[in-house]
DNA sequence: TAAAACCTGTGAGCAACTCACAGGTCAAAG
DNA sequence: CTTTGACCTGTGAGTTGCTCACAGGTTTTA
């Protein structure tokens, strides 16, 4: 298989195939006549479970890490149930703080009904943002001071 | 006000007060003894504007062509409420996007619990993942348990 | 007077691709 | 046998919104 038939294979870009190689996630031996890159179906199952992984929310370190210890002959999956535990609790929060903007905008939409456009007057810029409450100062006090 | 300064006064790092200078968001006078960038109230008023637009997702060039209109002292508030409605509709279907995954995980998570953890044999790399079905295809039949 | 803190502009790094470019290779059509 | 067009190669840049690093100039503080 040569890059566009294992991208076709998987059904994604090439350049995603080309990527992921120069990523190290797939490791394709080389045609010696012209230099071009040879897949197999091994490296299709790396690839479609590296696309699946991506679906999950994990990064490319981790799914590399993971092939790799599949490589080693370990079995990956208590590390891949840990990176998972981790994740979910990431969408979790996620949805959390959607779910507030959401509340949020629809409470400003509704608001801004009643309230005049503001054409500018070099104090206001536009009062629908401006009167904008700030975010729930809960947990994300210092979100600026540290990157 | 210098950089440190406004970025103080607005809560943000002083590199994006530079940033935002850098785009066009904010356009301070200088200094001509030191070539210092100098920053009055107003401006401070555009970057906090910038700010609280950001947090409900707007982009940069977004904020940059409210600003702009504000300038020319057009209101810039109806596109403002285009932009927000159609960030509300994103912001939705990215919650229901991600109420999607947090199913799958949540099911995946609990049947994992009976699954051996399958070391890679050639054949599959890791059962866990392999076995995640493809998400649903397009709008799917849609259950809204969480409010 | 020297050190610390702040200023300047520019360039790189992050994540995960995607696209562009310039040149090499190959299969089929003329 | 040559041309055409699709595909291959590697590399570099663009995306988004910052954040950090660097090297050198200026101001403040001790």
């Amino acid at each position: 298989m040569k890059v566009k038939d294992i991208a076709e294979a998987a059904g994604v870009n090439p350049d995603t195939v080309r990527f992921y190689t120069r990523e190290n996630l797939l490791k394709p031996t080389r045609n010696p006549d012209n230099n071009y890159q040879q897949f197999d179906a091994e490296d299709l199952r790396r690839l479609k479970f590296a696309r699946k992984a991506r679906q999950l929310g994990l990064s490319l370190p981790e799914i590399r890490q993971i092939l790799e210890q599949a490589d080693d002959h370990h079995s990956p999956c208590p590390m891949v149930r840990d990176v998972f535990q981790h994740r979910l609790e990431e969408v979790e929060r996620e949805i959390r703080e959607l779910q507030q903007l959401r509340k949020r905008m629809t409470a400003a939409l509704a608001a801004w009904q009643d309230m005049p456009d503001g054409t500018p007057d070099g104090h206001t810029i536009c009062r629908l943002i401006e009167h904008w409450d700030d975010p729930a100062p809960c947990c994300d006090a210092d979100e600026q001071s540290k990157g």
